[in-house]
DNA sequence: AATATTTACGCAAACGATGTCGCAGAAAAT
DNA sequence: ATTTTCTGCGACATCGTTTGCGTAAATATT
């Protein structure tokens, strides 16, 4: 199929073994500067180009990046991808990025693929589904470098992490409600055991208690699938507004959570602030043109995916092992419109 | 690094020869069933995967698709690319994805490095900078796999493509908004030289001409950056309401495009649609939620990829060379909403 | 002039898997 | 009893590249 320049064409062309021409070409101080001369120039004329699947099994380094996340059809992913990628490009590495749907299942298929073509390291953002954590652990164990960006392993894999200050976040927003009038402030989550839904949680539960109001666990909705089913969505908002306390606003925690609620709020015919406000996670490049204009909390999406790559290409690039990891935690952007 | 399990270690453990394994391993007749059980179940045991690489080196099927569009954090494309990993999954295919960014240069820097990974095909939707084919064509004539979508070289390479009707959108679109009552219509689309540029500007041009309205160069501004940067739109904009005869309504020609058109005119204080009436080629999912609701243009992003995929995996998997080819034409759908 | 050191290159092994060839031993055919 | 065929397996080359080692010729040292 393919056929490429080799080095053994080169080698035969200039009668040269392959091993010199090897060595011409990264450039030896065994080799004499005219042969040097010579095969570079050959190399550039016939645009020679090594051939990256035999010095991945040469064990070399191969200059690409494997990303997993759960959906790129989502903003906030593509924008980090975008961010990941622009680091990525300035470096001389590729990414080749792949799906996990929110399955537990294929974000395991997904990374074995990666790492058996042995990309030089990994930037990971779980799935929803994801509790256990050795498909990860044996490949960092075995020196696969790996940084984690928003959805972590808390405490399994020591290594770099990067993630919006979901706490605050969460915080800011509940507060910013509060201070607005509402009182029964409810909240609409990811699946249980990610670490961005507890993290936003803990930021939501502060900030009615620090508040003086009673945080009750009925007016906290998980969905499982992260607003990828919309009937999930549907069926928290059911929850909320058939009680007998019905809440007065709520605090979406994704994308597609915020958008999904928007949308069911609609079809019930409900008011926006008016019967129930809304305030949500969100990374659309047009919160303003929503009706009403969505009060959002947007996440440095871009630049999460920066620090990740520059994190990663930092353990991939050092002559020792780096043991010390941080954890770095990126502020987020509360920005009020009309949805209260 | 990353140590996998190899032939070799299985040779070893059972004292049989690394041909031997590979044989059993693939269920050749010239082994015993003995031997194979033996060994298929002693790999079971320890996990063994064939290294893709070193298969990759050895020439055979490597059972993954590369990927090239412009952008992903654009609905269209993310859409698509779903479309594409269904098929792929299912079929046994990985994907790996990669961004032009709108820009040649890197468009066959990511096409140089998926076809040097030797992927099994490819499936591209061009940057809207590509003018020259050569980086696909001599790949083509190498004899790889490759199907396009969307943005399509017309006539200069001989393969499947997949493409929405674009024509019949954008002339449904232009048609409704003259049965409207509109009559200075303008169109906002992308970079000239892409296929879907000519395509939806036939569209709009034969739904005037049909309808008695005249055709007006002027009328037409082209956002060679496809909407990626918000000025190019603004531009255009101001381009259009700053002529004597100021359009009524706009044809937007895709997604960028059509959002960033609906926040500029907001920006301007005009009101949609009775300032200017709006109807434009998006994939968003809540276009209901805009304000006012978006009468849209939805292309099937979706089967476009799976399309492309079984045509693709088809070309792959043929044992004989295919030579007639055709170009699949899929339908879109007009929504009308409230923005005219 | 004899020996030591460089210089500049080639040979061959290795990475992991496949495929061609060949060979031993058993079974079958003569 | 001898030859042929079949069965089951191992040795070796191969893909493209890197790398350790060996070595001839050239140069330097004594």
């Amino acid at each position: 199929m393919y056929e490429a320049v080799t080095i053994k064409d080169i080698g035969k062309a200039l009668g040269l073994s392959t091993s010199t021409v090897s060595r011409a070409l990264r450039g030896s101080y065994e080799i004499s500067s005219e042969t040097k001369k010579l095969v570079l120039e050959y190399a550039e004329k016939i645009n020679y180009r090594p051939n990256p699947i035999a010095l991945s099994l040469k064990g070399r380094r191969n200059c690409s990046i494997g990303v997993v996340v759960s959906e790129i059809a989502n903003n906030f992913f593509s924008q980090a991808i975008n961010g990941i990628e622009s680091i990525a490009y300035n470096r001389g590495y590729h990414i080749i990025i792949s799906q996990s749907h929110e399955s537990f299942e294929r974000e395991v298929v997904n990374i074995h693929h990666l790492a058996s073509r042995s990309v030089d390291g990994l930037i990971v953002s779980l799935s929803s589904e994801t509790k256990d954590f050795s498909h990860l652990m044996s490949l960092h164990e075995k020196g696969l470098p790996i940084v984690f960006f928003d959805r972590i392993p808390t405490d399994e894999i020591n290594t770099y992490k990067v993630i919006a200050d979901n706490q605050k976040a969460a915080y800011d927003a509940t507060t910013h409600l509060i201070k607005k009038g509402y009182k029964k402030i409810a909240h609409i989550t990811n699946a249980v055991n990610l670490s961005i839904t507890k993290e936003r949680l803990e930021g939501y539960k502060n900030a009615l208690i620090e508040n003086g109001l009673v945080y009750n666990e009925k007016y906290v909705q998980y969905c499982n699938h992260g607003g990828m089913v919309i009937e999930e969505i549907e069926v928290a908002l059911k929850n909320l507004l058939s009680q007998k306390q019905k809440p007065d606003a709520v605090v979406t925690a994704s994308d597609r959570i915020t958008t999904a609620a928007l949308s069911s709020i609609k079809k019930l015919k409900l008011k926006v602030p008016e019967n129930i406000a809304i305030v949500g996670f969100t990374n659309t490049n047009i919160p303003e043109l929503f009706n009403p204009p969505l009060t959002t909390i947007r996440q440095p999406a871009f630049e999460m995916g920066q620090v990740a790559t520059e994190l990663l290409i930092k353990l991939i690039e050092s002559k020792r092992p780096i043991t010390e990891f941080e954890t770095k935690v990126l502020n987020t952007e509360l920005t009020v419109r009309e949805s209260d």
